[in-house]
DNA sequence: CTACAGGCTGGTG
DNA sequence: CACCAGCCTGTA
């Protein structure tokens, strides 16, 4: 087990911002985050002015802090943000431990053509799916409260994301049952491109590309058009400046900035403020159950 | 029941 | 170039 403090940080929030889909609560003890990526898995409880993580150190040092993007101060960008922008300022308010995570890039691809023309419920569906069927069954380590009130590590089984050949050889066929729809075609096509040393090159260069050259590179993909480009992007390259616009950044765009989002101020990090704005817009429903509206 | 999901493709004007 | 119908299907 591994304690560390991270400032600006919130599993709740991160987990409900739709950048990923394989974060949760254990059904068995809500307080205990599940986490799986890029093969690894991981769980973690938040505790008074700290986080507990069932790793150890070096795991964590080498896998997850990465991941959860530890080594930047969210407080920077906050404190640079107009302060006569009031939608953007409650917008961080609310979501003040949102944070963009260092995601796998395979991964983030098939996960957001899924995501395309479709609802965050139906994509956690889909991905989970996805992993139960074609990926890897594997050991991981969790979290349990023992009887005495502490925290102990025990083991746990998860499922890993698919590798590309794993869903090639599944075909179409093997797709199905997975609540896809016309998307499957979209992930079987990129599933070709990144599997064998081939694939592994693309992505390599995509990870070595720049904004602008890696947004081409995807968007030349089958089923891949400029709004998942971006998310990939932000999401599975950390260009955090890439800032994508759906039907709810749209509409933000339209209510709030009707002479366009000033990404000329935020130039080289807009993406961070797009999940901010995102996660306040998504989650307006339940906001306006706090407030008894 | 309809409308709509963190859109994209392919065809048309 | 701009425009847009059609697409799978679960959920509100």
């Amino acid at each position: 087990m591994y304690r560390i403090q991270i400032k600006d940080m919130d599993f709740e929030q991160i987990a409900r911002s739709g950048q990923c889909f394989r974060m949760k609560v254990r059904e068995e003890d809500n307080r205990v985050w599940t986490i799986a990526a890029a093969g690894e898995y991981v769980e973690a409880v938040k505790e008074e002015d700290c986080f507990l993580f069932s790793c150890g150190e070096k795991e964590f040092e080498e896998t997850w802090a990465g991941y959860f993007d530890v080594q930047t101060d969210y407080g920077c960008y906050k404190r640079g943000v107009d302060s006569e922008d009031s939608y953007l300022r409650e917008a961080m308010e609310w979501g003040w431990g949102v944070r963009i995570l260092h995601q796998d890039l395979w991964e983030m691809l098939v996960t957001f053509l899924i995501s395309q023309n479709n609802n965050i419920t139906r994509i956690t569906g889909s991905v989970k799916e996805l992993c139960k069927q074609l990926g890897d069954k594997r050991k991981g380590t969790g979290l349990t409260m023992s009887s005495d009130g502490s925290w102990e590590e025990t083991e746990r089984s998860y499922d890993a994301f698919p590798k590309p050949e794993s869903i090639s050889s599944a075909g179409l066929k093997g797709l199905s049952g997975l609540g896809l729809g016309y998307r499957d075609k979209y992930i079987l096509s990129i599933a070709k491109t990144c599997g064998g040393s081939e694939g592994e090159q693309w992505l390599l260069d995509l990870k070595e590309a720049d904004y602008k050259s890696a947004h081409t590179m995807l968007m030349e993909q089958y089923g891949i058009g400029r709004k998942v480009a971006d998310c990939v992007c932000l999401f599975g390259l950390h260009h955090v400046g890439a800032f994508p616009v759906d039907t709810h950044v749209r509409q933000i765009l339209e209510v709030h900035y009707p002479k366009g989002f000033p990404l000329e101020r935020y130039q080289g990090y807009a993406g961070i403020l797009q999940q901010y704005m995102f996660y306040y817009k998504i989650n307006q429903i339940s906001r306006n159950k706090l407030r008894g509206t």
